[in-house]
DNA sequence: ACTTACCTAGGGATTTTCCCCTAGATTTAA
DNA sequence: TTAAATCTAGGGGAAAATCCCTAGGTAAGT
């Protein structure tokens, strides 16, 4: 028997996954919650042995409770289940230490697999994004020895703010030349050739 | 009697809204589709009251249906359920035609009586969001001149793909010049002074 | 002591962006 | 059917970015 607590700010949602996970007489749906405050109050009571969770709970990023609710319940298996598709997310969520991944398209089949998988220990990602994530497998390889420098990440916020390289020698008390230099080697490591391509990247990346 | 088919590629999000809407004697649900293909079939075979159409079905936009669905059942009302809740996109949708919008957090008895308003020839947005709208009614001005025109949203595309004025030229057998133009009407819609800020609004406004 | 990475700065040239304009053709809305 | 918006294209010039380089000082590890 596996207990199961779901926190998400869509009712419409809860209710699909309470439906879903009916069929299955292993798993046992304890709490429902649709903020994060009562998620917290919830878990002081009883702390079930997986977590569904959503990305957005009523006006807060779900994901800054994640390193409470690791610290008060280390036990405690995460599934975060979100709209997100976008592996580098994904993949950003997993290393900050969440069980599982599922989208809200997720067959019901599969989604009481991912509770038993997640259960058990192992980390679960729906096969679509697990194929989307060993797409980008290299690039993230690539991204670890793409680390910048202190210096480098400095600079690449003010870029990322749209100042200029002479706004940013002032700033920073430098030559606009020097400030060019960072920024080409920025351009080097993270495999871009202009400021469009790297503002995306560092987007996409999580480095801004 | 109201009669309802729902079109959602999330089968979690399907079930969800049956469960709600079981308790409602007045709604019968008569068809559910994953598919823009599956759902175009469907209507063929009997024509509900009420279409509860999700804005993204499996790979394609559900909006790009909506004239095909308006000139065939013109009798036909369509709610649509998202997570959208941006206020411009919505009111986007409205002047396209559709006849009601909630997003995906509703409560159960708020989509019960979307579903009668809509189905009465009513024009139903769910509360909240009907608030932000009229918050946004002073800025709508501003959005005016925010908003992009077609070629200037397909080089919006292609700055943020990193493409410089005479990549896009060439993409779109223009002059370099032309290109130049709209971009800095990109910019002026935009409030942004060069390229590092417009991809970071751009990515924060959902535009790319 | 020596290598390596990092931070700093610049010369010099080319390319691109940015800013100020005008202006005709076409499309859309009132 | 006007009026307004959009799309097209360009002149001319200033500013910035990009791409070649070199090079000295500093800091950290081996």
């Amino acid at each position: 028997m596996i207990t199961i607590a779901i926190a998400d700010d869509h009712p419409m949602v809860v209710t699909g996954i309470c439906n879903m996970l009916q069929a299955y007489e292993d798993i046992h749906i304890i709490q429902r919650h649709h903020t994060g405050a009562s998620l917290m109050q919830g878990l002081q009571q009883q702390i079930p042995d997986v977590l569904l969770l959503d990305i957005h709970l009523a006006g807060l990023n779900s994901i800054t409770l994640l390193p409470q609710l690791q610290q008060q319940y280390p036990q405690l298996k995460i599934l975060v289940i979100s709209s997100i598709d976008n592996p580098f997310v994904i993949r950003d969520l997993l290393k900050k230490g969440i069980h599982g991944y599922t989208t809200k398209g997720i067959q019901p089949g599969l989604l009481q697999q991912a509770i038993v998988e997640v259960y058990k220990g192992q980390i679960y990602v729906e096969p679509m994004i697990r194929e989307r994530m060993l797409a980008s497998v290299l690039p993230a390889a690539k991204e670890t020895d793409a680390r910048l420098t202190k210096r480098e990440m400095e600079i690449l916020q003010l870029l990322c703010d749209g100042d200029n390289n002479y706004d940013i020698a002032e700033k920073l008390f430098l030559s606009h030349r020097t400030v060019e230099n960072h920024r080409l080697s920025i351009y080097f490591k993270l495999e871009v050739k202009n400021i469009a391509q790297l503002i995306k990247t560092a987007q996409i990346q999580g480095l801004i």
